[in-house]
DNA sequence: GTGAAAGCGCTAACAC
DNA sequence: GTGTTAGCGCTTTCAC
């Protein structure tokens, strides 16, 4: 052993930098913290002592006495009653859009140095344990996205006085910030392609009229018809999956066989609409034309690729998490929101 | 206010309920922590206290005592040297198979209330930042799958010994834990199955050749050809992406025009030999039958349908993370390893 | 500008 | 079986 270098302990503490720095703890903790009116000096013969002691600071020691961890939540909360399915949420995992929320997120808490924990609720009991974690002082709060409508999570986190952001608007008006895209903004815009490129008899695919994206979606569209001198507009209403594409599209066929063009509420329906117009020997763009939502992976796969409205799903994400991390600074802060313009994204089908 | 009740205070702690039910700070706590040797009584007592007062643990206090966090890192470690691009990895998280590992150790740890911290390691600066969270105790040990051969970060963790769980076998040998697939065997069932439906001129394109992975998948494709009475196989090296498939379908092509079946060593290329097959007018499967690797969305995504070897990866995820949760509980455990038997999954394209 | 000391809430010896 | 007590490592008044 070397002598007069001073011992690196397994799991340095306070005590022993200060120790190595001959000043007392306080002083390292204020040095470390940037708490200012610490000699120049002192400064760097601390960080010194810091570096040859390989010191780490140790989290649980420094929530204990600031109430904070630096960590935030970042749930999933997919459908599910009372009772656990699958063992594996593999579907939602799974889904692109929630691998973009997860990067928008990441990708904003990193330069911070503070990592999201995933949880997934879809259960009741897995709901209690949400809150109860977070209640644990695991985290200082939670991002939240949410598939369903009646999710009852928010309201148990807003009741549990826990910050918490939203992904969309949520189904009931509760108090709680959130950021959204703007739905009927993204409807107008496939609306308005579809007029542009000489469609005549249009029809539209709505996602389920509880959910208020699929609402908005809906009214969004109508309206802008409307203005466009189409005042009725035929609706089928789906689920969001593509078998309920493919019913509704059937459904509108059977109603409508001169339909030229049909918007779909997401992606998934559009591709089952797509499948069923193919089916029937339509073409499309020529006889028909598709416009989806979402611009998910699955607009891509579709064959022709789909013509779709896409999110800045990144950047929502982000701001999301930039709202929570002010909530969590400033626990009094009001419940706000932030819309985000969608995109119009021109590929084949229309 | 009502006398005789207990008061419920803001954030209630052990002397709190230990108040409340009349009894020492420590009983409560062997109560909580289900330790035996405490009256039945008294137990019933204690979580009466515990409910009327609303109480939660607080998970800081615990650590700092334990030095135990509970908490677990899933690591994603892409590549990247040493300066950040994208500011959002989405690539990374919307990639299909991130999301089967995610779900997999979701699946897992949730009935065993733990949540996993989201990590993405891309830069060397990144790569520090992680272990000094870890050291820091945010987390007891982390589960890493890596996309590219040389990571840096599987070293890093064990030279900080911090308990880590790889998806894949390292490429160059550490002495760390891992899961993987049986690749050979999965090059082997697409060997068998492209022999078995008769094709006579086969070859492969195989992954970057410095990834453990591809040389198994390549060595395990020729061996069980050589099997078959065929010791020559033309290899074209590709780089896991759509584009780096094409290029390699295009030299086969040129080198041996009559192939009648095509191993690729993961979809992606296999899409993109199958765009190369379209363009030269080889109908698939009937004049090239084509086999992947992975079933990814992308084997359903291609025109036709993917014919493809599929791991089971969210079970192999659990297994990683049972793997570390061992590894936590028993800081001595040698390092082992777990294979995985891939399955064939015959869709329309070979 | 710096140090001393008092906890933060909990677990784990160790007594009884 | 239950209570007492001593910290875990840190931040933060409060003196000086």
């Amino acid at each position: 052993m070397k002598e007069g270098l001073p011992q690196v302990s397994a799991s340095p503490t306070l005590e022993d930098v200060a120790r190595a720095a001959g000043v007392s703890r306080a002083t390292v903790s204020r040095v470390i913290n940037g708490i200012r009116n610490v000699d120049p000096a002192i400064q760097e013969t601390v960080r010194q002592a810091i570096a040859v002691t390989g010191y780490v600071p140790n989290q649980a020691a420094r929530s204990l006495v600031t109430r904070r961890t630096g960590a935030i939540a970042l749930v999933v909360s997919g459908a599910g009653g009372d009772s656990a399915e699958n063992p594996f949420p593999s579907q939602v995992f799974a889904d692109p859009f929630f691998g973009r929320v997860a990067a928008g997120t990441v990708g904003f808490l990193r330069p911070l140095g503070i990592h999201p924990v995933l949880m997934f609720a879809d259960t009741a009991e897995s709901r209690t344990q949400i809150v109860a974690y977070l209640r644990q002082g695991n985290a200082d709060g939670a991002v939240l996205v949410s598939t369903h409508a009646e999710d009852p999570l928010p309201k148990l986190l807003v009741d549990a006085s826990l910050p918490t952001v939203l992904f969309a608007r949520p189904a009931r008006p509760i108090p709680i910030s959130y950021v959204d895209v703007a739905h009927r903004t993204g409807a107008q815009l496939a609306a308005d392609h579809l007029v542009t490129r000489g469609c005549r008899r249009v029809a539209t695919i709505s996602g389920p009229l509880d959910v208020p994206a699929s609402q908005d979606r809906l009214a969004g569209f109508q309206d802008a018809m409307a203005v466009h001198g189409h005042p009725y507009i035929p609706v089928a209403e789906g689920n969001f999956t593509v078998s309920s594409g493919e019913a509704a599209m059937e459904r509108l066929m059977a109603e409508h066989p001169d339909v030229d063009g049909v918007f779909a509420a997401n992606d998934l329906m559009a591709q089952g609409a797509l499948l069923v117009l193919r089916h029937h020997g339509r073409r499309v763009p020529d006889d028909v034309a598709m416009v989806g939502f979402d611009d998910s992976s699955a607009a891509l796969a579709c064959r022709p690729p789909l013509t779709t409205v896409r999110h800045p799903v990144e950047d929502m994400a982000a701001e999301m998490v930039r709202l929570l991390l002010l909530h969590i600074e400033e626990p009094g802060l009001a419940a706000t929101s932030r819309i985000f313009q969608p995109t119009l994204v021109v590929r084949e089908s229309a």
